[in-house]
DNA sequence: CTAATAGTTGACTAAAATAGTCGGTTATTG
DNA sequence: CAATAACCGACTATTTTAGTCAACTATTAG
């Protein structure tokens, strides 16, 4: 079992997505500049989030990505196990036989403990961290730190109209 | 924050030990050949868990190693702690200084996370899972299919007596 | 005393995963 | 047509994992 930065970097992606919903497509050059996350990186992450259907993307200018569903229904284990293939604890990926054919001594521990991981990931969906105080304010310190691009998009949105 | 074959290996381990205690110290030889563990991967495990006083040592003919306090005072999360450093599923190991000094859009998530992970196996200790069913059956099968080694025991007994 | 046992230590290594980078292609909009 | 932004594949440095190997030390049986 692995959380490192991937998995954290897509939840994160994909909060900000949340957060900036309704104003269009969210462009991963944003997210990059918000998160601090490399674009590159962000393409690759968001190419195993569209393949598992998590995100939509809009190509062009103006474009970028959106969820795909609604935000009570993407949850943060659905994110990580898409770019993290699964937050399994056994070494087995579950089939028991983690000791030539057979299962191993601690075997059971660890199907308890993935259960336990994947039950509280899988709880917590995007809407429900949107409405966490603490999410709210750092995503207004962001939003403040980076509003050059806001802006960025009020003049071009002043000079297309 | 990771949990690999390290991690397992020394819970493994652990259980072998508490499993075989009362009949004196417990070679690495041993755990080695039952748990399906290199030996000398179990040298660089027992060296930390020993530094962690979480197992002692006897040298020489007839040693091995032996828990260092009672099964029930020893849990899951020590021993993880003791190999793996910690099994925090923040990336900023709690300082809050996960974007360029202040904290990022989903540290709380991932603090929560850890407090979870953390609670569920410091839980659990060994003495809990020798009580279990699957544990018993387990190491009984272990025990049989490794008996050619209590046999040799026996053989070099009888030659060098 | 000595031979065997078993822990102790440090250095080394192959393979995999992480966390990216880079260059180019394709679709869309103004 | 030019700019934008998603898409794609290949490449890479660094770190971690999961070991191996060789040498050394302490202890015990004989």
């Amino acid at each position: 079992m692995r959380l490192t930065t991937k998995g954290r970097y897509a939840v994160t992606a994909m909060l900000d997505l949340a957060i900036h919903a309704g104003k269009g497509p969210v462009s991963l050059a944003d997210i990059s500049e918000r998160q601090g996350i490399s674009l590159s990186y962000l393409e690759q992450l968001f190419a195993k989030l569209r393949r598992n259907e998590l995100v939509r993307s809009v190509r062009g200018p103006g474009g970028g990505y959106q969820l795909n569903r609604e935000q009570r229904d993407i949850n943060v284990a659905q994110v990580i196990d898409a770019v993290n293939e699964s937050v399994d604890a056994t070494g087995c990926g579950h089939t028991g036989s983690c000791q030539d054919g057979s299962i191993c001594l601690t075997h059971h521990l660890w199907c308890d403990l993935s259960s336990q991981i994947h039950d509280f990931l899988s709880q917590i969906t995007l809407a429900d961290l949107m409405e966490r105080s603490d999410v709210r304010s750092v995503a207004k310190r962001q939003d403040r730190e980076h509003s050059s691009a806001f802006e960025d998009s009020l003049i071009s949105a002043k000079v297309t109209a």
